[in-house]
Order: C-alpha cells, then structure tokens, then sequence
DNA sequence: ATGAAAGCGCTAACAC
DNA sequence: GTGTTAGCGCTTTCAT
C-alpha cells in the first residue's frame, strides 16, 4: 500500500497537477476524447454520455488544460508582445495598452509586456524573451509619435509599430493623425467664431509639431481667416512653457488659443488669470491629448482633442492580426476626436 | 529528389522553425549535448570542440530556444501575472506595473498583465488564462488602497495582493503606509515652523482617510502642537474638492495645510491665488501622492508625500517568489518618501 | 565526454 | 462514437 506511484493519489496533492489523462481516467474514457469536449472540436461525435461524464470529472477534479503543452504541439502561441518604452510610467499613454490587450484578447490572445525606458539593452533581451516564447507577433510603441529605428530582431517574427513608425517604412505602423488633429481643435475655435487664433506650438521636432501646425494652417485658410504667423508661438510642451508663451501670445491681441497640449493649456490657464483674463470669455482655449487629470479638472473644464492611445493599441492588433489590412507603404492613421468642455 | 519530408529543407523557408534538432545535426552532436550547452549545464561535461562547433551554429541558424518546451518538461514556468483593476488605465500607478515588471525580469520572469477594469467576469477570465499558462503566481492589485475580496481562482497559485488587501487575510499583501506618509506630510510642514496645520483629508472611506488622519494626528500631538477637530475638513479627492475645501479651511487662519493628494492640492492653489495668498508665503502646503505631472509642474512645485507604486510592485514579486519573507498575519508596509519642491 | 531514449501535457490523424 | 498512436521541442537520467 506503499505509494510507489505518486501519480495516481488523491487530490489533496499540494497543488492541482490534475492533467488530462487524470480526467479521463474519472470519465472512463481516453485522453483524445477528453480532448474532443475540451475543444468542442466539431469534426469529432462524442456521446452523450461521455461528454457528460467528462465534463463532471472536470469539474470534480478541477482540471486546468495546459496552454503552454497545447501551443506546443498545434505550433500557434496565444501571445502578443508589447514592447514599450515608457508607455506604462507615463501618465495616460497606458491606454495603449488597453486597447491592445482588450483587442488582444478579443480574438484569443492574451499580452506579454516589457517596459524598456527606451534602453536598448532592454528592449533586446524583452524581444528575445518575447521570440522565445513563440509569440504571434510583438507591437513595438511609443508613448509619444515619433520615428524609430526599430530593433533588428522584430524581423524575426511579425511585428507592428504604435505610436511611432520607421523611416524607411519596413514595418506596418499606426499612428496618430496629427494633421486632423490640428484641423479639429482649430475647428473647435473657428465654429465659436474666433478668428484671431493663436498657436502655441511645440519646440520639440516632432510629427506632432508639423503636422498640427499643417493642420490650423490648413483649415485657418479654408476658412478664409487667414494664416498669421505671428499667431504662432513656440514651447516647451508643459505647463512652465505655456504660462511663458502666453506672454507672448497675448500681446497680439488674439481671442483664442490652440495649445500644443492640456499641460500647455494648464500654463496658460495661469497666465490668464495673472492678467485677470477669464477662460472662455475673454480668452478661448483649446488644449490636446486629453489627459484627463488635467483636463477635465481645470476651471473651467478645458476642451480640447483626444490622443487617441486605446484606439492606437487596438488598431495595432488588428493589423498585427492581419484582421485590418495594412495600408500600403504609409502609416495606419487614427483621428484624434474632439472632447468639448467649457473652454470654449 | 522530391521533398517528402519538409522537415530538412534550407533555412530559406519562411520564419525560422530552428529547433534543436537543426543545430545538433548541423554541429554533428546529438540534441542532449546542445541543451547542454545551452543551459551550460555544470553537472555535464562539455569538450572544447564540441561546445564551439554548437555555439557556432546556433549562431548561423539563428536558433531560439523554445521556452514554451523548456516549460512543458521542466514543470515551472517562466511568467508571473499581474491582474489590475485600473492600473494601467490610471495615471501614475502605472508603475506598479513597472516595479513589478522589473522585479520578476530580474529574476528570469515576465509579466503576463491583465486589467481587467474591476470587471468581476474579466477578473475571472484572466485569472483562467493565466492559471492556463501554469504562471508562477499572480499578483492582483488595484489602483488605489482598499480592501478587496480576492477571487477564489487565485487559491489555485500563489498570489499576493498588491495595493490592497482582503479582510480575512487569507492572502499576502503589500500596501502603501499611509500612516508613516500622514506623519511624513505633517513632519514636513513642522519643521518649517507651522502650528497650524489643516489637513483637508478625502470624504471617501478608505485606508488612506483614517491612516493619514492617525499619522497627522500622531505627530501634531507628539510636537506638542495638539490636535484640533476643527482644523480637519472632507471633501472629494480632486481638484474641485480641493477648491472648495479652502473656503472652509482657510477661515480658520492656517499657515499650511496637508492635502489629501496633489490634485487636491490643485484646487487650493486656485482658491488661494483667488484670495491672493502666495504660496509658500502666505499658505504652504503639501499634497500626497506625487502625481508627477501636477506636482512637478504647479507654481510653485508641489512638495509632496509619494505613493510608491514602483516599490509595491516589485516588494509584490518578491513576496511571490519568496524572496522576501512573508509578514505574518498583517500586510507588508511599504513606505511613503517625501518630495521635496517649493510648496513649503 | 557524448548520445539514446523516455516523457512533460496535449492534439490530430487514423483505426476500430 | 471512441481509442491508439505519433509526435510538438525540450530536459534528463543512464549508458557508453
């Protein structure tokens, strides 16, 4: 009565190691058929009966299937890697994350993720760690749009850019469409009839400085107003540089200003009341990326245009999936939506 | 010469199914010796030549080591989940993520994350999944301090709470000392001469209401200050609240006062630069929390107590692996630095 | 010093 | 309808 087998005990084992064969052995019947109602594999008739009996032992036994021993041998991981390089520490661009692990998960996939602080080191031993767990595929982003030189080592395996996109275009890339972005928040200020609009841009190179810029331009003439250049001021995109632009800013008398971003519009908000001017009345602002701390607490409100990072993670599966199609050459573009409050 | 057994082709075919096998025969040993090798395995002795001509191709072919096989056969995994309510949708305790990430690479595991949302079904999934990839534990947090009651699916593994806790006690757990940070707040505003303190804590019952309030209370009482009823107001932890609480706090002639976190401490600069007070000169104040991107960035720079998400997601993974030892009964306390800007 | 072989938990033909 | 069997890529005794 000595247990020579230590397989087949109760299970008061320290912690369930109930595999599938222990399942069948409960149910009387064998591994494969076990396997058959784990799957609900159509192409497979298993009775009534059986199907019953199996689906009681697992419960009784609380059997777990291994995911790992069947990505084995069906060869297809259920894993998506995430590289990002400081997506998770930095304040609202985790939603990037979210939206890759909710697409993700949508279709079976379940999200590995490596915050790298944009060291190199790093970044190539979470490839390689991703590559050695055999993962579908690796989302490589950024927590702010701009160009990378991607690792070498994604080539290895399926992989798209969020957030940032490549040069030379080697990797489908989604990103976030700046130029409508630009048109939006100056949309927002032109429908309130503002027609001095001023614009504190960013001093930091950046698709997102050209491109919004490109974008109050763009629909400041459509609209017949006119581009002042005079109107358009650069800063540091934080609250220190917007309350420093402002002074520049509003010596050109203008009623509206479309921040480079909330913080921006956060400084700005402080130089205003400095000088006694009150948000919307005298002044009208509009921020961008919504981040929510700020904006949606400011008095008043701030309104201002969404980054959308949910969508850039989700849009990424989806073309990591194959589920959208790439769109040739150029990057995947997603709008950046208008968040009304009372700013405006 | 056709090709029967698609198993011996070129490396032309299209992502490399390199596997063991290839780099045996091509180094002309057997698969045990290049395990061996790769794991440099002490217990097996190797030859010169042998560990060269092994390294050399795993080098041309480009191998990856399956460590999804790796799993199956040695029986522990390699991956340790972290389920969030809100983490990585939430501002800042997003480093969570990060300490724990950092942590668990350390010592050979990666992250499988899940944020559920505080979705009960979502809570359950994950956990399913991740038990399914045989995980080394789980780590279940949430974004703010609070007890829980942890899903019973986690009995399944080793787990620990992290950010919160469960009333019965059944789990291990790290949390934020949010009585040393009330001490740390009001220690602050002490030593720079001030007597009367008000202290606008959160009208939400929480660990961090009445742990704060204890170590405010605490350390006025030990200066000999004295703790005075009056001095203590409630409001909603945001922005607004904190603008309205100063109508209440400030008529009590205070020279300082402790905020239940930075964007309480928001609004009171604007209800203070409404009524002209300057800070630090005519008010000082700290905030808690440390929520960088309002903190850093408030005229002037908040001083603050911070909430170490870094620090609770790593001390979490070590509780798991059991690097640290388990604090019996009660949850591991972790510290709450001070941050010291220019709002004193 | 190196290799043969068994088997980790599971799936997928293919028998019966 | 259900069972048998051959692996998936790897580690690990145990021979040699």
């Amino acid at each position: 009565m000595t247990p020579t087998t230590p397989r087949d005990d109760e299970p008061s084992s320290p912690r369930s190691p109930v595999v599938m064969r222990d399942v069948a052995k409960a149910a009387g019947v064998s591994v494969a058929t076990v396997s058959h109602v784990v799957n609900d594999n159509p192409r497979a008739r298993i009775g009534q009966a059986a199907r019953e009996r199996v689906r009681r032992a697992i419960e009784e036994l609380g059997y777990r299937p291994n995911a790992l021993a069947k990505t084995l041998v069906t060869g297809s991981s259920s894993f998506i890697g995430l590289v990002a390089d400081a997506i998770a520490t930095t304040p609202f661009a985790g939603q990037i994350i979210q939206g890759a692990q909710d697409e993700a998960w949508k279709h079976g996939y379940v999200l590995l993720v490596a915050n790298t602080g944009g060291n190199e080191a790093a970044e190539e031993q979470a490839i390689a760690m991703m590559l050695e767990h055999k993962v579908r595929g690796i989302l490589y982003s950024t927590w702010f749009h701009r160009a990378v030189t991607p690792p070498a080592a994604l080539a290895e395996t399926d992989a798209v850019l969020v957030g940032c996109y490549s040069e030379d275009s080697s990797l489908q890339a989604v990103v976030p469409d700046e130029v409508q972005g630009g048109r939006t928040a100056t949309q927002l200020l032109l429908d309130a009839g503002h027609r001095r609009i001023a614009f504190i841009n960013t001093s930091h190179p950046s698709p997102a400085q050209t491109g919004r810029l490109e974008g109050y331009r763009e629909l400041l003439e459509r609209a017949g107003v006119g581009y002042d250049p005079a109107l358009v001021v650069e800063a540091t995109s934080d609250q220190e540089g917007g309350y420093e632009a402002a002074m520049r800013v509003l010596e050109h008398d203008v009623t509206a200003v479309f921040c480079h971003n909330d913080r921006v519009a956060m400084g700005l908000y402080d130089a205003a009341r400095d000088r006694s001017l009150r948000v919307p009345d005298d002044l009208a602002v509009v921020g961008f990326d919504d981040q929510e701390v700020i904006s949606a607490h400011l008095r008043p409100p701030l309104t201002t245009v969404a980054l959308p990072h949910y969508d850039l993670g989700a849009a990424g599966v989806r073309l990591l999936l194959g589920i959208d199609e790439p769109t040739a050459g150029t990057a995947r573009l997603v709008a950046c939506p208008p968040v009304v409050r009372s700013s405006v």
